[in-house]
DNA sequence: TATGCACCCTATAGCAGCTATAGGGTCAAG
DNA sequence: CTTGACCCTATAGCTGCTATAGGGTGCATA
């Protein structure tokens, strides 16, 4: 392909996405439609690279692909005050920390089961007790 | 139904789990399919719901359907070593501890970039800037 | 006896966020 | 002129449910 023009492929090796991912952020709306070669192919330019590279560092950092969608659109009223960017970076967070808490109770139930198994035969075992009810 | 019969909403009522999930887990192979009245509805009995139970107990604790079909595989095995049980169980809470590692790697990244916005415009933002590439 | 209503049945589609086919077309090198 | 790497669309699959749609059952009440 031509110099300044990105091919699906050249995109998901600089980006690390897989192309079919790629193609799915398309059609989900999180990346624009790029311009079409004679034969058909996506066509990409540096404005593309970097949106989707916003996606994957959004992505990484736990956002949903529905704030993502938001953080774009957001990100591009330069102008505008970024307190809507600021609530759902914050609400995201607090989604964050609440899954943690929930898995270090999470954790420390299982750890407290597990260190009470005696390796013995599964009818005495604490591990299939904990799990049986009554 | 006659007593010592439940229906799936009786079931459904005593597990806390919705009528819609018991017929799922019956599907996915981890409730055996109960007895048919002659109007063709479900009739547990209590072997029914102590193996609801136990599943339930083993999703609150995070377990994977493989990992439950599994278990109750095991379980039922009362008089050989409880060893595999041990192993999936130390899985499992390998498994929720990487996830809190994880999470809380991301919490703390997220959270210095939320400390750093400076509530201005979006131009500014230091969230949009660390999303952003380069 | 009829009607209403709560409950049950199956089958199928939808959710997130991809990933993996199947069944083709394009394009440059040898 | 063929090989092989790449691209295209469409569709199905994954986990663990949940929510319809379109019926049938069973019991109480008018
Ligand atoms: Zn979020
Ligand atoms: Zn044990
Ligand atoms: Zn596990
Ligand atoms: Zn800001």
């Amino acid at each position: 392909m031509d110099h300044d023009v990105l091919s699906i492929g050249d995109l998901a090796r600089t980006t690390d996405t897989k192309v079919e991912t790629i193609r799915y952020y398309e059609r989900a709306g999180l990346l624009p439609a790029p311009a079409r070669t004679a034969g058909n192919y996506r066509a990409y330019r540096a404005e593309h690279l970097a949106r989707l590279s916003f996606v994957r560092r959004a992505r990484d950092l736990g956002f949903s692909l529905d704030h993502v969608r938001e953080l774009l659109r957001l990100a591009d009223q330069k102008d505008q005050s970024c307190a809507e960017i600021d609530v759902i970076a914050r609400l995201h967070l607090a989604e964050v920390d609440r899954k943690i808490a929930d898995l270090m109770a999470l954790g420390g139930e299982l750890r407290q089961i597990v260190g009470q198994c005696g390796h013995g035969t599964v009818a005495e075992c604490r591990i299939i007790e904990a799990l049986s009810p009554n």
